[in-house]
DNA sequence: TAAAAAATAATAATCATTATAAAAAATGAG
DNA sequence: CTCATTTTTTATAATGATTATTATTTTTTA
């Protein structure tokens, strides 16, 4: 994953790359950790100190309305974001809040004919290794 | 579906009833709209004059709690709430924001041996019949 | 190279939710 | 039944994620 695949990925969704956008896209390709705003904001602010955290969000929301990047909605207190927009399901866990990536089921994409989905998400929640042990 | 039910309801879930309580869970088993804390409240208002917005917060988190309702994180901005607890998937329309219910393909509860899983969610969002018309 | 457009940044505002504390209602012992 | 204790509800204020607004900077283009 080289900084020409970011730019790769950005034009491949119609996304003109700007310093900003490439590294936001770069930290969630390379840390696929489901972050929150804030976690990318604080991650990247140290590299790049002008970052405001509205750049943030102003990206996130273009590369999601672009198909870049998945918006999750397993937390109810603030979004996550995943790069990895193949099918697959996740798993929060209760505890820490750490959100794990599961391999989906396939699941029939009919819901109703009356019905046009654009988007499948499966969340499970519960405890994780780590938490159920304490 | 009688007061009565209500409190038997209330009751199979380890909830002691309240005239408050009641008139909530009562809502949410006859209107299966998926509604948020605000449309609660505003139906209950008239009714219940002296109703407080944060006791519908305060009861939705007891009855979430006790298992007897599940809360849909489906949509970004606030959560919706559902008295149905039986497997099943739902579909939010991103043009008009109903929530709609979607029977649910059986999916496999292994998620991971590591995993203790306590809670599935199966959401799809698109567009419904309603708005692809127009 | 200058004007126009696009992107970013700083600040303030919004709004769902939570925290806190006071008031009211229910419970229970004597 | 009555007073004290606990539980529930209510009112108010605070929090915090997100959005709106507007100024500044950067990029594009003529």
């Amino acid at each position: 994953m080289s900084k020409q695949d970011v730019y790769t990925h950005l034009a491949d969704h119609g996304i003109k790359p700007s310093m900003q956008r490439v590294a936001i896209m770069d930290f969630l390709l390379r840390n696929r950790i489901h972050p929150t705003v804030d976690v990318i904001y604080s991650s990247l602010s140290a590299q790049y100190p002008t970052l405001s955290r509205m750049t943030v969000y102003n990206t996130l929301r273009l590369l999601v309305e672009q198909g870049a990047v998945q918006m999750l909605t397993i937390d109810d207190k603030q979004a996550h974001y995943d790069a990895d927009i193949t099918l697959h399901a996740h798993f929060r866990c209760n505890c820490c809040g750490a959100i794990y990536d599961v391999p989906a089921q396939l699941l029939s994409p009919v819901v109703s004919p009356h019905f046009e989905v654009h988007e499948t998400q499966i969340y499970y929640r519960g405890l994780c290794t780590k938490c159920k042990q304490n």
